[in-house]
DNA sequence: CAGGTTCCGGAGGCGACCCTCCACATAGCT
DNA sequence: AGCTATGTGGAGGGTCGCCTCCGGAACCTG
């Protein structure tokens, strides 16, 4: 009985390979890493979103435990902080979390749910954070995202060549997050809005089963 | 003499295609948008680097010239806000200039060179700006690659269905670069580091002839 | 060993993009 | 009109990644 092995070989491959190149690597080279043929991997993932899924739920789910961690600490502003610091930490040790996270992805609903799942609690993370008036006021989910995305394409570019520097670019946004204002914001993008771009870019990479 | 007339038609196209699709747009469809064969286009550009420099020369004069006109302003804070506004902006309604500027870029020398002189005056505006102490004192100019890097993640993420979003993000990032510290912060990359993850895209992105 | 089930791997068709090569047009010159 | 300069478009070969199809191996089960 291959199968399951082969399947948790696939697995094991996709992990890597994602975490390497980022989620539109080449599935043929997940499957010679696995030492399978083409097929089996198709036979076993028939889209490519089911493998994402598989090989990056462990991860998502250490995102979503982050958020609930950083719910536990007492104060505030530290919970949230070293919830911005650890999810980037995250991105920045797997480009294809980033890329997950970032949208630049062919989701499935499992994972999708569980990150949903997380989200109400870093809203509510943000809103403590906001109460307790560490966090500026005006502050609010979407520029997680925002947040999320920079640091994807800050790892993206420097990654191989200054390792570090998305630890500097992750402490500066948290300096322009911290209270109290320091100048008004333009208008944040709506997540209806936000939404919408997922799935736009997610079909745009090929990949067509996206989520609902 | 179509020969002048073409070129200028594939300038004119590798302008829109360039400014919608970033700089790894198809060659070929600049061609058809041009009205011309795809030989031509080859005879005309021999590398895409080519194409590009001359595509995009004006829009990176634009950039240096923000720099010149910020060192004009009386108030040094103004001066650089003014600026970061305004790269940003020109990076949001030209998806080439924003690959260009963050070095997901095949490079021409001539406008690598153009871009070399207005680093300078940027780094000058820093200067200025940190000796007001209206910008913190631990900004360096690699900071400012960071955010363009970023913003034109943004951007692209964001572009179609959020148009506004990079506003909100530069925002944000401005009010990180202000004065004085609100905290410490990880070394930034060196020069020497950005400039080989420039190199290294450069290459990655296939187009061989990159700068020198 | 025969017959059936399960699983496998790679060949191969497809489409996107790259780039080159070549047969043909045009235009200036004599 | 002939002859060369210059310029043109598109066919076609190469690569790469996607995905499907099919012949065959391995493994029961009797």
């Amino acid at each position: 009985m291959d199968a399951e092995r082969n399947r948790g070989s696939l697995v094991a491959a996709a992990q890597e390979v994602f975490a390497e190149q980022g989620l539109e690597a080449p599935l043929e080279e997940i499957a010679a890493r696995a030492g399978v043929g083409i097929a089996t991997l198709y036979r076993r993932f028939p889209t490519r979103s089911q493998l994402v899924a598989a090989a990056l739920s462990a991860k998502v789910a250490k995102y979503a435990q982050a958020a609930k961690q950083a719910l536990a600490a007492p104060d505030p502003w530290v919970g949230f902080a070293g919830f911005v610091e650890r999810i980037c930490a995250l991105q920045a040790d797997d480009r294809g979390l980033g890329d997950l996270l970032s949208m630049a992805l062919p989701a499935d609903e499992g994972v999708e749910q569980m990150r949903l799942r997380a989200n109400d609690q870093v809203i509510e993370l943000v809103e403590r954070a906001k109460a307790a008036g560490t966090l500026r006021q005006g502050f609010v989910g979407e520029d997680l995202l925002l947040l999320l995305i920079a640091t994807a394409a800050v790892v993206h570019v420097t990654g191989r060549d200054a390792p570090d520097a998305w630890r500097r670019f992750a402490a500066l946004m948290l300096d322009a997050f911290r209270g109290p204002e320091a100048s008004e914001l333009p208008a944040p993008p709506t997540t209806l809005q936000m939404a919408r771009a997922m799935r736009r870019l997610a079909r745009e990479r090929g990949c067509g089963d996206g989520i609902g």
